[in-house]
DNA sequence: AGATGCTTTAAACAACTTTTAAAAGACAAA
DNA sequence: TTTGTCTTTTAAAAGTTGTTTAAAGCATCT
């Protein structure tokens, strides 16, 4: 599951329940409304990574829906319409559509359409910032702090500091850890490790002896925890 | 004269003639090229503003000149194509093309695609003044002035500055800024980097000695900071 | 041509990071 | 308790990267 979510504003059952197991099997999240009521009001409620939007709707003309949206949404609108004609795809595109995608489509197109949107806000999506008690790392801004002090890292010890973070409370073993920050070459070389705990523990453990996060899981390697 | 440039990659002169009429009666600044050879050269030497790029070059591949052109550039690419099997859609969107049209086009959907296109980029230019305790630049014109006195910057200075600001918190990498201000052409070349550094702090720090701004992140890249 | 301002190149030095080695601590098994 | 293994910590050497300065190279304007 990555975590993002799609709306789809459809007014067809079929084509609905379709996009629903097309997206849900390709790990989106989806959430469906048969309106433009419906939709707009889902919307505001939950704001979506992607809205697909059918121009078709019962209730209000689609491109007055992309113009609402369009008031405050910013991430990528896709429209799908059975009418292909110029002017509905240039008057669509030009109130905000990112895309638009004449039914009936190719899922593979679909999919491949979705994913060229969302590359365009995957900084905003997935900004992964840890957190917990004294400790604040941000992996995108490449920012550590320990109690609100920014905390200087080397490459390495970033690296490394990372790795252990991106996989909270999980063991990893000397010899992952060393392929993956020192490369397969380096995977007998233990003593780099520690070294290199050591480093960390002085720079973001409040008490270095007494490790909180940094944790030796002995003849196997090291696990971070998040602390309570 | 909106002053947006598109670089059009398309080796039939028919086509290449239609869209540098069509672009250029829209306002747009348009270069041609022939071939995948000529078409990467161009886009290094004067970074264009969109590429519209044919997928049937006699030299290479398509979707090896957008991988290529994936390495660095960052703007939109769409693809037109007389190819309009799902396979090569999926395979282009995937490979970093924002747009995929098939061959023949309508002009109008294409200008509406562009438009769309363009917001993208657009957008990211809404953020025109920064402001902290001693700095306060005017990116919209052009104006850094320190504890109130204006500092005159070359334009080389200027760019890397903006990059910096606008990105107020990150790491920037050597080869980011490296390609950003003097293009893909440069990226090996850190020395400029670390020269204009030693300008920019000696131009807008309080001591240029213990920079408080423009923040060096060993082994990665510079970031600049607001302070408190 | 000369003056001016900006960019590029080179080089010396400074600062920092990684590697290596070695001493000492912790802990479990015999 | 002793022994051996694994771990921690420190610190100096080796290596890498960053800073600064100044001069040479370019382009532009007068």
């Amino acid at each position: 599951m990555n975590n993002i979510y799609i709306l789809v504003i459809d007014d067809e059952p079929q084509i609905r329940k379709l996009l629903q197991i097309t997206l849900h099997s390709n790990d989106y999240q989806v959430q469906e409304a048969a309106t433009a009521k419906e939709g707009l009001i889902l919307a505001a409620n939950h704001p979506p990574d992607l809205i697909l939007l059918d121009l078709g709707l019962p209730d209000e003309d689609g491109n007055s829906v992309l113009k609402k949206l369009r008031e405050w949404y910013t991430k990528p609108v896709i429209i799908i319409s059975v009418q292909s004609n110029e002017e509905n795809i240039v008057n669509a595109l030009d109130n905000g559509a990112n895309d638009y995608i004449v039914k009936p489509f190719r899922t593979g197109e679909l999919l491949a359409r979705i994913r060229s949107a969302i590359r365009l806000i995957i900084s905003e999506v997935d900004n992964p910032v840890f957190h917990c008690n004294d400790l604040y790392i941000d992996l995108s801004s490449r920012i550590v702090k320990k109690n609100g002090d920014i905390v200087k890292l080397t490459v390495t010890e970033y690296t490394l500091l990372t790795l252990l973070v991106k996989n909270e409370g999980k063991v990893l073993t000397h010899h992952y850890l060393l392929n993956e920050v020192w490369g397969p070459a380096y995977v007998g070389q233990s003593q780099y490790l520690r070294v290199y705990i050591a480093q960390l523990r002085k720079k973001i453990e409040d008490d270095p002896n007494r490790p909180a996060h940094l944790i030796t899981e002995s003849g196997v390697g090291y696990r971070f925890m998040a602390g309570e």
